[in-house]
DNA sequence: ATCTTATGTTACTACTTGGTAAAGTAACCA
DNA sequence: TGGTTACTTTACCAAGTAGTAACATAAGAT
């Protein structure tokens, strides 16, 4: 595997229970059994895919008791929309204008 | 690993390999051995990462005698980057003006 | 025909991933 | 103290990934 920042995310990414947890974690924190329960998935396969994200540095966890609750995180997201927007111009000539647009946030794509 | 769509594009863009043969395709149609010139590794293993590239629908691949040329296809980024203004709330005001500005195109996040 | 170049396939290895069951830990509750 | 809830760790398994070396094929050049 590829241990640089981009990779871990997309790699993240990769897999739609992971994609679900997130847009889960969208309307706010949620404990480790909020999360799993819409899975037909045991615990620890929970506890692992958190792992992953938490590696990507796409959620944090805190502390609650015996909770542990999930939260998101932009950062890498960033990362990614600057990535796509170095292939762009093969894709999408809409987004050019938004290239313009937002161009004082150019996040250089690190590998 | 997950077969859907989207998931075999990103976890194809989860290796920094993999995306330096897609910056190279930028500037247009490459062969195996121009790709691989660039990198410390065998054919085998940059045939392999074709492969991943291809069946992610990233490249297309076509025929000139000898040589099998790759070059970029574009319809997953548009699928991760719809995938991406899922999230957005979350990690980018300014991604907003955006999506009202593009929101003609509403590509639909499938999974 | 044969050599060379370009590319692919096969077989193998080491490691990672995604899942399970079962046991372990940690905090609160009675 | 003992039970319950919430979550993690460990040990395991099957499948997938990333690489290699060695061999196979295919087309063009001599």
């Amino acid at each position: 595997m590829s241990t640089d920042h981009l990779s871990l995310a997309l790699s993240a990414l990769a897999h739609p229970v992971r994609r679900d947890i997130l847009a889960n974690l969208m309307s706010g924190e949620r404990t480790v059994t909020e999360l799993a329960d819409p899975f037909d998935m045991t615990g620890p396969a929970i506890t692992k895919h958190l792992k992953v994200l938490e590696r990507a540095g796409l959620i944090e966890r805190s502390r609650d008791a015996q909770r542990r609750p999930c939260k998101l995180r932009a950062d890498p997201f960033r990362e990614i929309q600057a990535l796509l927007r170095v292939y762009q111009p093969f894709w999408d000539e809409s987004f050019e204008k938004l290239d313009i647009l937002l161009a004082e946030e150019d996040n250089r794509v690190e590998e």
